[in-house]
DNA sequence: CCGGTTTCTGCGTTTTTTTGCAGGAATTTA
DNA sequence: TAAATTCCTGCAAAAAAACGCAGAAACCGG
């Protein structure tokens, strides 16, 4: 086998599936692994792979996980927060919990929309207090450092005497089998006593969290009524949600 | 599966969930707790994870928001903070109001106090929630946007539950014959239900505001327990308030 | 076709990287 | 305060990489 062939070949297996390992290639084109580690060389060096010991990583690889994007995945939570806008309107009590898909939807309330919104962390508060026309209602306690929520009975207790016209959830993991699921206790107490007290219950997602589960359970699937995520609705993903009785949007 | 993988999947992780644990990374991808700590350790010297104990967060979510405003005489300010300070102690529950010099006193806190600090100021509590040791319990109610703090009849029925060592009143104005005054009710409702919730009461106020008279009159000298400003205590201004029994520090 | 040169490849050795483990220190939690 | 985690340090084994070298193959001008 001709040097240019086999690079070509782990070029081609390396856009196949984003990596290979020398080793794996060695026994392949049947070379000595100094062969494949000179050949990964200088792919590296014309800059079509990226060497890492033990193998080769494709560009786009590293582009996917190790962007240097400031905000993870800020788009599509800004996509989903657009979602979530159209469920609002003028005069509206709403619950929020906490996580940055909230606080995008934070930031994204149009000017002129007059809401009272309930909620108990810090982050999402700060936003709505920039808001010109928005009521801020502020669920008091103790404060978890680690959320940045207020946490605790006063806070449910608080939290129950409400009666809110919709509640948006930032969710952590959603899964058809286990339903929405955290991995803070205290923060999921907050979270089911949100959706005890709301007539409507929307979970904010990323796509990359749907089917994910994560060890504490906050509620089932029927407990929800519309699930945003910055997919289309019709997106195959969404089956078994939509089997399930879950709307999507 | 190779290094960068294994990191790729943590950031990934970690971006997905704003938190991972160490010891659930380690059995997800099956190495050792070293493995996964030295990772975090390259992501964290990155720049891409935060590492704490136990595990990392992600940089977005940690975020914290610094008002850096310029704060009018500070300088002034650090002093009298620096005074109150020495009021403070270990295990003691601590009621404060919002204004600057709050802020300057919250931030100044020594990092190894352990104390439970009790406000319905929203900057004051960013502040709060940024030191080590602090207990922080957030009043909730309605927030007054003009004075990012919490008011209202729940936020009173809460302040009176409490029994606090120590209050600290951010003072607006203070007159030998009107005592503390202010020009905000809502807040003035807050000021006095902190003052009936508390075994002392330590007013601070800049030299400035010494023998100026607001609108709204929020209690008597005599309810006043101390009276910090960056002035020494043998200040001829304090003569009149040390006539009426008041203490100056 | 031929001698000389360059390139490529595999092998043995040395060096570096990675990983797990044992202990003791530090931190958290009850 | 005491117990339980978690963290750090040094170390050792395994894997991978780098290096030097030599034989083989290809290339090339005459």
């Amino acid at each position: 086998m001709l040097k240019k062939e086999r690079q070509a070949y782990i070029l081609h297996q390396v856009n196949l599936h984003n990596k290979v390992l020398s080793s794996s290639l060695c026994t392949e084109i049947n070379v000595s692994e100094d062969t494949i580690r000179r050949d990964l060389q200088e792919l590296s060096e014309e800059g079509k792979v990226i060497k890492v010991h033990g193998g080769a990583l494709s560009h786009s690889f590293n582009q996917v996980y190790f962007s240097t994007n400031g905000v993870y995945s800020q788009n599509q939570k800004k996509t989903i927060a657009q979602k979530a806008i159209g469920l609002i309107s003028n005069g509206m009590f709403v619950l929020t919990s906490g996580g940055t898909t909230i606080i995008e939807l934070a930031r994204s309330l149009p000017p002129q929309l007059k809401a009272t919104f309930i909620s108990g962390s810090i982050p999402a508060i700060l936003e709505y207090m920039h808001h010109p026309n928005i009521e801020v209602i502020l669920i008091g306690d103790k404060i978890s450092k680690n959320s940045k929520i207020t946490v605790g009975s006063e806070a449910i207790a608080k939290i129950k005497q409400v009666k809110a016209d919709i509640c948006f959830l930032g969710t952590n993991a959603i899964d058809v089998e286990h339903g929405i699921t955290d991995n803070d206790w205290e923060v999921v107490q907050l979270k089911k006593a949100m959706i005890e007290s709301s007539k409507k219950v929307v979970c904010l997602s990323i796509a990359e969290k749907i089917n994910s589960v994560q060890p504490i359970k906050v509620c089932g699937l029927d407990e929800i009524d519309l699930l945003i995520t910055e997919l289309p609705a019709d997106d195959p993903v969404f089956k078994p949600y939509l089997e399930a009785g879950i709307k999507v949007a």
